[in-house]
RNA sequence: GCCGGUAUAGCUCAGUUGGUAGAGCACCUGAUUUGUAAUCAGGGGGUCGGGGGUUCGAGUCCCUCUGCCGGCACCA
């Protein structure tokens, strides 16, 4: 016998070897019909899977939130069996459940097509239909390699022999088809239901190893209800909508073309954007004790061959001849065999050689070096994405020179400024990661000991979460990370906060510390927003193109009804302009619903409408961006209160 | 860089089995003086991404380059 408890308090006894399938059946019939799975002591177990003396056993239901992993996973599972039912020759790799969804990876010579999708959906259609049970079963690591090498499934045998000898080789058996898999599984493939839809295929590499072979991914997303389904397929139309590329564009915002591409074009809106960030930030650097210089573009490749960059990152630079082009012969220019000189793609090793230049003590330090410094790099054409990933950036970049005792205070003030900051832009999902050490790197175990656990210490002390990206540090220091999503949900690094104790080595920088010895500073690479052009497209998508009224390239627009009215209307909008509010007139012939539309349709925050009432009583009605109706109130009113509310967060 | 897709007017898109390009919006002109999300009429605008090929004939088929889109890899 066995005793089982549930989650109400209760136990049962039970025959030893009893599955979850009988137990619940005992339980309740109509229970049993909705459950597909269950979890003992919390974790997750096929319901086929017999019960534990003692266990704590909690049912889930195919509608449960819980299941929905499972009906992802499930949904792999079936896609692959599809998919090697109609071309046989296709090797299947690995299919996990993800968010929203799910993949499978296979290998095939040709590789799948969108056209091949729908064909597979259907044949899908018909394996859940069928309805056949998944059944698990534990083979020896001999016998599935056997197996899977008879199949002819090379990348399976790969992944067989990689699990280690004391875990067990789980099979999962849909009807004739099976799988190497961990588990668990719903009860049959009819539990997958029909809500699922394959919506693009991708290539993708064989264990995320861009030299071994590409792979044919294919993405579905599956849910619970056809509503469910549709709500979601709803919801993504509706996120792109707020694609930064496709705002940027209706609101002027800036462009880009195939002359430059990944360099962003601003226009006159759109670098107002970025004018009113920058203003704010160089006003929350200065206040945080921070000095800012400028740098060159153009730095010889000597000193990027001592900071190791010319070593580790000179695919990515943009290198330019020391030389004056001869028009006849330039020939030798381009191959390069005079001096070199490269684009800056960081600011690290100038701003070294500031720090450079005369004595320092340790009682300068610590020294906060900011620039809004433009930087190059020649990024992998497929990763160029609008502004998020661009080849000409600009970063909010700072380098903190500090003694290695100054390091943990220094992260706490800095995680508060990037609080601030973050609060004031009125973003949040932030999710933090602290990248550790990467298999190379430089430094002795000791010291990235320390430098982890300084991070890991101030995040702890400013009360911050955040999860570990193991092995994803830079090679001279851990980072933490400041991740934000997009408007479909990718994740972009924004913020970025390096410690590093190897480049002031490189670059021989020292101060004179109390005993006077000369010792090495620790730097700080540290940037708020990240770079500009990727934090405005974050904020673009974050407001869907109606950012606050201090941001706003334009912030009103006066518009007039009639043509009695413009007058009125012109001497409104200077009176605006006198208070530096970015206003425009729109006294042109047209009704002011054709108007209204369009200000509106532009994100516009106000439109102060004027027609012959307002000119004659000296009022404006006002009308808020995405409200219903007008407010009326005194000229003077209208422009004390775009004022207010046109005052950056910092100086409120 | 890799895999798949894609490129027609400023934008969004049509363009049948190859027979020298269309719509809506935008733009320009004229009329309309209008009360809170599109007034009416007329007009201009495209060597169909670049190059090469097949063909009597290519926006349509093939090759190639480039950009872009979705992933992967790489990264702020």
């Amino acid at each position: 016998m066995i005793t089982v408890r549930f989650p109400d308090g209760a136990t049962r006894d039970f025959a030893a070897g009893t599955t979850g399938t009988t137990v619940v059946e005992q339980i309740s019939k109509s229970l049993a019909k909705a459950t597909v799975a269950m979890k003992i002591d919390g974790v997750m177990k096929d319901l086929s899977e017999p019960v534990p003396d003692g266990a704590l056993i909690a049912f889930v239901k195919r509608d449960d939130d819980e299941a929905l992993d499972m009906i992802r996973h499930d949904a792999a599972h079936v896609m692959a069996e599809a998919v090697q039912e109609l071309w046989p020759d296709t090797q299947v790799t690995i299919g996990p459940s993800i968010e929203n969804g799910f993949y499978y990876d296979f290998y095939r010579k040709t590789p799948f097509s969108e056209d091949d999708l729908r064909r597979i959906e259907k044949k899908m259609a018909e394996i859940v239909q069928r309805g056949c049970a998944f059944t698990k079963e534990v083979w020896t690591r001999d016998e599935a390699i056997k197996v899977f090498k008879a199949k002819g499934e090379t990348f399976k045998v790969e992944l067989i022999s990689a699990i280690p000898e004391d875990q067990p080789i789980n099979i999962y058996k849909q009807g004739q088809w099976f799988d190497l898999c961990r588990g668990p599984h719903m009860r049959t493939t009819k539990d997958v239901g029909t809500a699922f839809k394959l919506t693009k295929v991708a290539g993708a590499y064989w264990r995320g190893d861009s030299n071994r072979e590409v792979l044919s991914r294919i993405y579905g997303t599956a849910w619970a209800s056809k509503d469910d389904l549709d709500k979601y397929l709803t919801m993504m139309e509706e996120a792109e909508k707020r694609d930064h590329r496709k705002i940027g564009r209706e609101l002027d915002l800036f462009h880009l073309q195939d002359e430059a591409p990944g360099s962003v074009f601003w226009h006159p809106k759109g670098y107002m954007i970025w004018r009113q960030l920058e203003g704010y930030i160089r006003r929350r650097l200065d206040d945080d004790g921070y000095v800012e210089v400028k740098t060159p573009q153009l730095i010889d490749n000597k000193l990027w061959e001592q900071s190791g960059h010319w070593g580790k990152f000179r695919e990515n630079m943009f290198v330019v001849p020391d030389e004056v082009p001869s028009t006849e012969d330039d020939e030798h220019i381009i191959t390069g065999e005079g001096n070199l000189m490269a684009l800056k793609p960081m600011n690290c090793p100038a701003h070294v050689q500031i720090f450079k230049q005369g004595i320092k003590s340790y009682r300068d330090l610590p020294i906060r070096m900011a620039e809004f410094g433009c930087c190059h790099r020649n990024e992998a054409h497929g990763a160029l994405h609008g502004l998020m990933r661009v080849r000409q950036m600009t970063q909010d970049d700072a380098h903190i020179f500090c003694t290695d005792e100054q390091v943990t205070d220094e992260t706490k003030r800095f995680l508060a400024l990037f609080a601030r900051v973050y609060g004031d832009m009125g973003l949040t999902n932030i999710k933090y990661k602290l990248a550790t050490r990467p298999e190379i790197r430089a430094g002795d175990d000791a010291t990235w000991d320390r430098a982890e656990k300084s991070l890991a210490d101030a995040l702890h002390a400013s009360g911050i979460e955040f999860e570990y990206s193991p092995g994803e540090g830079a090679f001279y220091g851990p980072k933490l990370e400041f991740h934000l999503t997009d408007a479909i949900g990718r994740s972009w690094q924004c913020g970025t906060y390096q410690l590093d104790y190897v480049l002031p080595d490189r670059l021989d920088a020292t101060y004179v510390a109390e005993d006077g010895s000369r010792k090495r500073p620790v730097m700080l690479h540290r940037a708020v927003f990240g770079t500009f052009e990727r934090f405005i497209g974050i904020m673009i998508e974050n407001y869907a193109g109606r950012m606050p009224v201090w941001l706003s390239p334009v912030q009103a627009v006066v518009a007039t009804i009639v043509s009695d009215a413009d007058a009125y209307a012109e001497k409104l909008v200077a009176d605006l302009k006198a208070k530096r509010l970015r206003v425009e007139l729109d006294a042109r012939n047209e009704k002011i619903n054709y108007k209204v539309r369009e200000h509106s349709t532009q994100k516009i925050p106000l439109i102060f409408v004027v027609g012959k009432r307002e000119a004659e009583e000296g009022t404006v009605s006002v009308r808020r961006l995405g409200e219903d109706g007008q407010k009326i109130m005194t000229a003077a009113e209208a422009i004390a209160m775009l004022a207010e509310e046109s005052i950056p967060p910092d100086l409120r």
